[in-house]
DNA sequence: CGGCCATTTGAAGGAAGTCAAGCGTAGTGG
DNA sequence: CCACTACGCTTGACTTCCTTCAAATGGCCG
């Protein structure tokens, strides 16, 4: 057990997300920690998928941060959600698939081909219940949009955040590192960066989270879960996920 | 070509619709239309599935209109997708899957178990795409709740459903029947009732819609696309689809 | 030091929400 | 056949949340 565990600490956390996903032999882990090795580089800001363009080949990220996006026809921007390491990008069953969002980077990031799912069935699971938590994300993202306000928006997003950086070992109990800014954390949540900067303030004196630089410090995320009404998400009743 | 045409229009929506996604062979249609005579009713307002709870058996809607939900803690109420006939229902790859949104009936439902793919690989396309296209809807309504006013809201979403709904005949050129409330509209939209009445006053003085009882009429669908901006989703290359 | 970018602050305006009442209509039952 | 009810639509007055525009502040890096 303890070995296990050392083990798991020591996996690159793409690769730790997964195997908390569906427990994977070690011939999977093994496939898995391959590909991770033969990553490559995205520079910030470079888009990784185009909206309406074909798909090369569905990938994993590796480490930083990505985000689907949609632009309408006058500029304005809405970020859809984050894909954070261990997520795919670009995964499809359907022939000939084009993307159904750009897909860009937040951060300098690494990525990976996403190894083929074929001969390992429980490496298919971890594929299966990630892209049902992508879904599950997503109806997240219209509830918050379309009945939470402006502070219950930001606080629930950054518990989202807080729950997927801790399941690939990216978070502490009280924190992660935050790469964003308040104008992307705005397009994101349907608000402007002005407000989200003023809501921000009003929930640093109310002591639900401190956040400077990149750094961002929930001191007590249970305490603001209830506040502002959260449950997390769950897609299995294996006890695992 | 005449005689494909008159076997189309003579199948039902469900059947219709995922013809139309990937042309199904004959054997596959009676799989399908097979299933489709063993359908079950649902009375307006049941729920179909419970969110958390597990799913029993991937469906697909026969006739009538069904809805994701969500409702927050405190009874504020989101509709997450609308479901019409041909869509599918708890379609899901992983083990031991659990429903991540209720799903309600809108209006009295008919559904029927979705015929099984393994044999079947026309239909197995079928049901990618139309997952795929329930990706990209749910990516529409993320957009459309952050960065889109009320009367863009309102005239996207009905302009989607016009277009879903030509895709199985139950849409004419201009119109179709639009079985909701301007209070389930609204929680769709993000919106009150109260609000979104007030804005459907003024589309219709712009003459942009008529809405009385059930039947809305369009009348220039083209033209109110284009006034809110509005692209219609692709997600194959194929040009069937 | 200077430039750039993100954050912060202020003042004013607008989109949508809330509360409450009135209306229309379809269904129901005496 | 007509009151009675229930539900959805409509309208008005007022409030709130969020946006817009503009300018100032602060940190970081070349």
């Amino acid at each position: 057990m303890i070995r296990v565990q050392q083990a798991s600490n020591s996996l690159p956390p793409a690769a730790l997300r997964l195997s908390r996903l569906a427990p994977l032999s070690g011939e999977e882990l093994m496939a898995v920690v391959a590909a991770i090795d033969r990553s490559s580089q995205t520079p910030a800001r470079r888009e990784l998928l185009s909206e309406g363009r074909k798909i090369a080949e569905p990938r994993m990220i590796v480490s930083g941060w990505a985000a689907r996006v949609r632009l309408l026809a006058d500029g304005r921007r809405q970020l859809l959600s984050f894909l954070l390491p261990g997520d795919l990008v670009g995964m499809c069953r359907q022939p000939e698939p084009l993307a159904v969002s750009t897909v860009v980077a937040v951060t300098a990031l690494t990525s990976c081909a996403a190894p083929s799912a074929g001969k390992f069935p429980q490496l298919a699971d971890a594929y299966a219940i990630s892209e049902a938590l992508e879904e599950a994300r997503l109806l997240s993202q219209i509830a918050r949009l379309g009945r939470m306000n402006a502070q219950e928006r930001i606080g629930d997003l950054l518990l989202e955040l807080h729950e997927r950086l801790s399941l690939c070992g990216l978070a502490d109990e009280t924190g992660f590192d935050l790469p964003l800014t308040q104008e992307l954390l705005a397009d994101a949540l349907g608000l402007t960066s002005v407000h989200v900067n003023r809501v921000v303030q009003t929930m640093r004196r109310a002591n639900d989270l401190e956040w400077r630089g990149r750094r961002l410090h929930l001191p007590n995320p249970a305490e603001l879960a209830r506040k502002i009404g959260r449950a997390p998400i769950r897609v299995t009743s294996a006890s695992h996920a």
